[in-house]
DNA sequence: CTCGACAATATTGCCAACAATAATTCCACA
DNA sequence: TGTGGAATTATTGTTGGCAATATTGTCGAG
């Protein structure tokens, strides 16, 4: 191991971008706020050069946007690009679910189920919605998990970086945990009876009453 | 192209991107094969930081893969990520058909339903598979000209670069291109008619039958 | 007092040299 | 003659500085 002067370990350039990934996910950093390579490359105590590397992949990610001698400021999601990115969660989280069940053996989902119960309608009920949150990101993680697949789980992540805020928005609207917890605990009990496709069908309802949801309610939103 | 010493006007970094992006699905560049830095940056004319930018964006979208202090090698393709990206590609191209079909205008696609028509069948028949290649990409392109959606565009386009050297290993399958020629033009008839859902069951129905075919012989390809 | 041109400043873009590391070669020795 | 290992070489990773460009501040004319 290395010997007792210890340098603080310096974060890599991916390590920068989840740090800068997630702060943008989070509006931490709001849209159409510049973003300052120095400023960022003294705050992580790393080089430039890194910073640098780390815009770039999320200009890649279409999370940022870099200007020509101007810099990098954080992209903002018109309307439109919002019902795009519903469509194609729409397909894309579908085939997940279809894939998930397929894959996960028996009992996969029970305590999903039992989660996303009565216990959960009670909870939002009573206004508590952060706990409905966690519950659909481990649904997520875990249909991730047994989809299986890297490249729907590199997809997925593309999207949700840019969804996740809207996802948040639209679920604190009106009615909508409460429509959308009995959806998910429906998919839920076909994913654990093995019924892909309908599983897969519910799914994709979840996401177009969600769309249909921010739609009545836009001008809430933005 | 010039190689006198004039100011001839030095490519960007994303103009190499895409050029060695193009050769990446050509096979112009096999893969396993090694990327160095100096020996593009010579043949562009360019410094070797562009040429890292441009690896960078190459690496992000999973075409090459980086080892530390060796370098970089074009991505080899597993046989189960094959089939993840039919997966994906079954999905969103089916998204894809369905919103062109809702958005183009009446007679957008006369052309490409002649084009894929009994003359095409003859072809195919000849043994002239590039012709219906290009019809194909020249739909491809449409179809998502129509779909009007930026995301499933640049998704699309990370998805067509690893798809596009199995799709045309897949069409030279024998009986391939025959079928798949009847699937498109039958296809091409329901988006005319804005039967929105049969196209993307159509189009769906494409890329499964392009799996099943390529589960059959996939001795041969790999 | 407002507007436009011009200088000052700050920030990004670019490059070349340097350091670090893995691959290769060559030689001594069993 | 085959093998272990050290020196050599080739290639990537990193840093700092310089050039290019947009923004901000300033001054003068109308």
């Amino acid at each position: 191991m290395t010997p007792t002067v210890e340098k603080t370990k310096a974060a890599s350039a991916g390590e920068v971008m989840n740090e800068l990934r997630a702060r943008i996910s989070r509006q931490d950093l709001q849209p159409g706020q510049r973003i300052q390579e120095v400023q960022v490359a003294t705050e992580f105590g790393v080089s430039r050069t890194r910073v640098r590397d780390a815009l770039g992949m999320l200009e890649q990610r279409g999370l940022i946007e870099r200007i020509p001698n101007r810099g990098a400021v954080v992209a903002r999601l018109e309307p439109k690009e919002v019902f795009e990115i519903f469509d194609v969660r729409e397909v894309l989280e579908g085939l997940a679910v279809r894939l998930a069940t397929l894959n996960a053996p028996a009992g996969t989902w029970d305590d999903l189920i039992e989660t996303l119960g009565p216990a959960m309608a009670e909870k939002i009920e009573a206004g508590d919605i952060e706990s409905y949150l966690e519950a659909l990101d481990e649904l997520r993680e875990r249909t991730l998990l047994w989809a299986d697949s890297a490249h729907i789980s590199n997809f997925m992540g593309l999207v949700l970086d840019k969804a996740r805020v809207i996802a948040r928005r639209v679920t604190l609207l009106p009615g909508r945990a409460k429509e959308g917890r009995e959806l998910h605990h429906r998919m839920l009990l076909h994913m654990a009876a093995g019924e892909a496709a309908e599983a897969e069908r519910c799914k994709r309802q979840i996401v177009q009453t969600a769309r249909t949801c921010l739609e009545r309610y836009q001008n809430l939103v933005f």
